[in-house]
DNA sequence: GTCTATAAGGGGATAGAC
DNA sequence: GTCTATCCCCTTATAGAC
């Protein structure tokens, strides 16, 4: 980790963040330091401030990047007509998304009262963003009387914070393939909306 | 808040408790001094060891009470034999508990990774025999052919999962009444564990 | 039981040398 | 771009007076 002096701007950046992400995911914003972040890239606490203004910048950059990434994951992916194939779908990719980047997901939720107020009404308009793509796909299935739920609004959010829950406790090495959590999933969720 | 010296062994306790717990809730465990605490209290900082040997014993104190109340509470709900009717407690009873402690509830789930591994370990136990009775009611539906779930353990967390998010956004003047709330996901779960 | 004072250390952020 | 050194403030926890 220790290195000697030089110019490495183009990986130190980078590696700031991997730091910053990995640690503040595992001790939390505040109980992490920047000399401590500085110690894991392997320079001294003073150089970091050349990468970001300051210790809320490196975390907001880092919320930013992750629900920008969904978003524009999400809307790459092949967008059918069918409600109920989309809700597959939608179930699907929010799993696999989610626990490919178990740190990103872990700060988005748990930090975002560590967050400025401004900072804190963009992550939560971006997140809303997300949730519409959901009410969405729940609304066209609803008007075309394949879905049943007293309320859209409530049911996205129901829906998100049980995928959610896959990140709390699924293991690469467990005795489920990641493959088959989504289809559990997949068959609660379908069911949830389903028409009674 | 400001106080004259005295002795007031009886109400600073319960009154360092609640200010710990709103303090943590709202800005987080690592984040809050003991100055801060005291603050709220209207005590010197070095009055709060009077009641707490040191801050981690605050915090495991506050989580350590809520489950045991959300325990005991539960288990001294009617039970009855019949899993869908006991499905149905469960849903309600968990909604009702957990609005009612939302600071509680939020330092349950949020802390966590502040706790030392032994107090981690004694939390994370009792979280697991809260989970057991829901997956209890759970495996009697399926045994009686009443629910069909791929996986008692998964659909155990799905259904928790789903019913923590409630949280995160009721707000008591809002346009739905408890009561709306907790037959809306109830609609919601019992149709997801039902036989497809 | 509470206060004041203090120990011993860590925090974010900056200045200026190289 | 990074280092060293530093500013100034805050941290948890304890000691001893009252």
């Amino acid at each position: 980790m220790a290195r000697t002096t030089g110019s490495h701007s183009d990986i130190t950046g980078p590696r700031i963040q991997e730091a910053a992400l990995r640690l503040f995911a595992q001790h939390g914003y505040a109980a992490v330091s920047m000399r401590q972040i500085a110690r894991e890239v392997g320079v001294q606490a003073g150089a970091l401030y050349n990468y970001t203004p300051d210790k809320q910048s490196l975390l907001f950059g880092l919320m930013q990047d992750h629900m920008r990434a969904l978003l524009a994951t999400w809307a790459a992916q092949p967008q059918g007509r069918d409600p109920c194939a989309a809700l597959e779908a939608f179930t699907r990719f929010h799993i696999r998304f989610h626990l490919e980047r178990p740190d990103e997901v872990f700060i988005a939720y748990m930090e975002l009262r560590n967050l400025t107020p401004e900072n804190h009404v963009a992550i939560s308009d971006l997140r809303g963003r997300y949730e519409d793509a959901l009410e969405a796909i729940l609304k066209r299935g609803v008007a075309a009387g394949l879905f049943d739920v007293a309320d859209t609004k409530i049911a996205t959010r129901a829906v998100i914070a049980m995928l959610n829950g896959v990140n709390t406790w699924y293991r690469a090495d467990g005795r489920l393939s990641q493959t088959e959590v989504e289809t559990t999933y997949w068959d609660m969720v379908r069911k949830a909306v389903a028409p009674a």
